[in-house]
DNA sequence: AACCTGTTTGGTTTTACTTCA
DNA sequence: GCTGAAGTAAAACCAAACAGG
């Protein structure tokens, strides 16, 4: 069994597939699908149809012919931002996905409506109605009166009116088809916020209030914000680790060179020349100047931050402790001799 | 008027538990 | 008594909707 799954342009992913089962699509085609060929325990065996794949496309606007939706010419849709002669665009407008169906449109499409459901979705859909009050400003105007299909699933996602429904059961809320969301995916990826004409467009496409897309783009950015938030704590936690650990390591370093000062003072006494450098030219200091250097330094013994400084301008690309260390040694080993 | 942010609401999924064959 | 399927209630999660700034 082979499984792909395809964001964007469908034709090139699926290409190997749609050879076999000879469909035809438009490259220009944005779309959103998931191929699926099974190969039977019995390979061997004369079981061709095995070696069909199954394709679903998500998006009404994905270019497989939808011969499971009685032979139905596929709806396609295109972006509000879209004209008419870009890619994706249908002459076709209008038609678009309906599982929210106004009531008014019910009756006319209402196998486009069917046709248009996923038959494995899992979304709820509802009736509405509504009622719309005097003033502009009071947003519960809008009344939405919904009853819930009790039904299957299957059944749930279309948007036929059943008895339940007339019993006026009242709802507020509803959710977007599988449908209606990749749309609204699609569109928020080309813009993240809308204009009010393309607002009413995207409602007129999808057959929802101009209300409700405005709510999915505030609710998708907010959704996006939060998701940047945590990525960019994540950095900020992996920085702060990182610095916390650096930290550590330079204090144990400061550590171990203090002791190493207090061990052999001797070796401390000479002049450092080698361990500092002019911190504006960046170029090891005279002996002179290094002398008045480690004078102060040490005078300054509390403020060991500034040693450490000293020590880290080395430039040899050895870190200080092990330059040091390395000193300390030659010293021994002059002295020895 | 559009947007952001926090909150509420309710649909869906997951989980824990019980019952029963 | 053990096991797995089926049913169910509560918890958790998530998205739609709302309110106020």
């Amino acid at each position: 069994m082979e499984l792909a799954l395809s964001l964007g342009d469908a034709s090139k992913q699926f290409s190997s597939f749609l050879d076999k089962s000879g469909a035809k699509i438009s490259s220009k085609d944005l779309g959103f699908c998931m191929g699926l060929k099974i190969k039977g325990d019995h390979e061997d065996e004369d079981h061709h149809d095995h070696d069909l794949p199954l394709q679903l496309d998500l998006l009404p606007f994905s270019p497989v012919p939808r011969t499971h939706h009685h032979n139905q010419p596929p709806s396609q849709l295109r972006f509000p931002w879209q004209t008419e002669n870009e890619p994706g665009s249908t002459d076709g407008m209008g038609r678009g996905l309906d599982v929210n169906r106004f009531p008014v449109a019910e009756g006319e499409a209402e196998e486009g409506t069917t046709a248009l459901s996923s038959p494995n979705s899992t979304v709820s859909s509802f009736q509405m109605e509504f009622c719309i009050g005097n003033s502009r400003n009071n947003k519960r105007d809008l009344e939405i009166i919904e009853t819930h299909h009790q039904h299957n699933s299957s059944e749930r996602a279309s948007s036929r009116v059943s008895d339940d429904e007339e019993n006026g059961l009242t709802r507020k809320k509803l959710r977007l088809s599988k449908e209606q969301s990749a749309f609204l995916e699609e569109s928020f990826k080309e813009h993240n916020t809308l204009n009010p004409k393309q607002k009413l467009a995207l409602a007129k496409q999808l057959n929802l209030r101009p209300r409700q897309v405005e709510v999915w783009f505030q609710n998708r950015r907010a959704r996006t914000k939060l998701k940047q938030t945590e990525v960019d704590c994540e950095y900020l936690k992996r920085c702060c680790e990182t610095l916390t650990e650096e930290n550590r390591r330079l204090q144990k370093e400061l550590q171990e060179l203090r002791a190493l000062k207090s061990s052999q003072p001797f070796y401390m006494q000479l002049p450092a020349t080698t361990l500092t450098m002019c911190p504006s030219c960046e170029r090891v200091a005279t002996a002179a100047a290094a002398t008045t250097t480690t004078t102060t330094a040490t005078a300054a013994n509390d403020k060991d931050n500034s040693m450490a400084l000293q020590l880290g301008k080395t430039p040899s690309g050895l870190n200080p402790f092990s330059q040091a260390q390395a000193q300390v040694q030659a010293h021994q080993s002059a002295a020895l001799n």
